[in-house]
DNA sequence: ACGAATCTAGGACATTTGTCCTAATCAAGT
DNA sequence: ACTTGATTAGGACAAATGTCCTAGATTCGT
């Protein structure tokens, strides 16, 4: 079964927008990227905004498939909150070439106040949601909120700084560092 | 003594490539801005790449300054990083409609590929240059600069989560957090 | 096989973009 | 006062942008 051109279209804008950032890509090139004309685009999509909320759909559709794949891939939630920082590793290259892909849409789109910046943070939400429960599960359900939004911000941050400096050191460095801090937070737990 | 025309056209940049990124802000925006006609902007500049060298070479300086004030300004290593974990708290509102304005402009040059994202980096490379010395005069010459790119990398995650998240109280934890984690290397220090 | 719905191509349109030119105005030195 | 150089205004220009229309092509149920 091909893949329709629906589907093909976002596909190709996710990947720009991602690359090249929503403001600077243009129609012109996601119909090359697709190999269709201009027309054919317009009838799949009216405005520019529906592609992007369309691309955010996708990006949210993803982003649930990998969570639900780490949740079976982990036996324990610090396996699985070492499955997400490990996506700092599997994800070196684009990341130091274009930023992390939820992080850098929600700067952009702060910047242009655009109408869907908060659905783009949906996408940062289910991350947090899906972190605080790991660490629920391990046995922090005083703090899992905070320690998930504090894991987030920490990837983050590593991805802004790998963009900047595009040292693989400092990934490495910093993933190391993050797993042991969960190891010390499931620890503090154990021992109360 | 009336501001030059350069100046106030460096100065009015400076502010939208922060506030609507650089790409999308316009000549015609920042002649908009300092009132002026987009003929007379011509004479000073004559491409936007070269309104680009100047804000960051703007940049470069105003952080320069900041890193003077903050280093008469406290009297310990520790009370100077203190510093710079504050602008978190001083810049708040703008953080969190635009992100950290260092931070953003690298992602959004890394994405356009453009050829002054090494030179915005350069802003970064100037905070963690100041930050390593601090560490060093903290006792941490072994490793200074892996701490100043850990604390430079966290604050930028507290960055981008304070877009997406606005959440006040969520800076507010990470900035105590923060000064928490060098009062704890300080402290190491003296132990041994 | 035929008609209807779906899909595609190609171009039109006004607007905005970065860039550039020319002529008018201003400031300063002689 | 007059010249020279610096500054400014206003518009011209091609290219690119998002949006939209129309006419062919394809697919599919009947």
């Amino acid at each position: 079964m091909p893949i329709s051109t629906r589907d093909q279209i976002v596909e190709v804008a996710d990947d720009l927008f991602y690359s090249q950032g929503f403001d600077s890509t243009s129609f012109a090139d996601i119909a090359a990227g697709v190999k269709i004309s201009r027309g054919n685009f317009y009838y799949h999509f009216k405005t520019k905004d529906q592609i992007l909320d369309a691309v955010i759909d996708l990006r949210l559709a993803k982003t649930r498939t990998m969570l639900d794949q780490w949740q079976t891939a982990g036996t324990t939630p610090e396996e699985r909150i070492g499955c997400f920082i490990d996506i700092l590793i599997a994800n070196k290259s684009k990341i130091m070439a274009y930023g992390c892909p939820v992080g850098t849409l929600c700067s952009e789109l702060s910047k242009l106040d655009h109408a869907a910046k908060s659905d783009a943070s949906r996408i940062f939400s289910m991350f947090r949601d899906w972190l605080r429960e790991q660490f629920v599960a391990l046995g922090r359900a005083g703090d899992a909120d905070e320690l998930a939004l504090h894991l987030l911000g920490r990837s983050q941050g590593v991805a802004t700084m790998a963009t900047a400096f595009r040292d693989e050191e400092f990934v490495r460095n910093e993933v190391e560092d993050m797993k042991g801090w969960v190891a010390e937070r499931a620890a503090e737990c154990k021992k109360s």
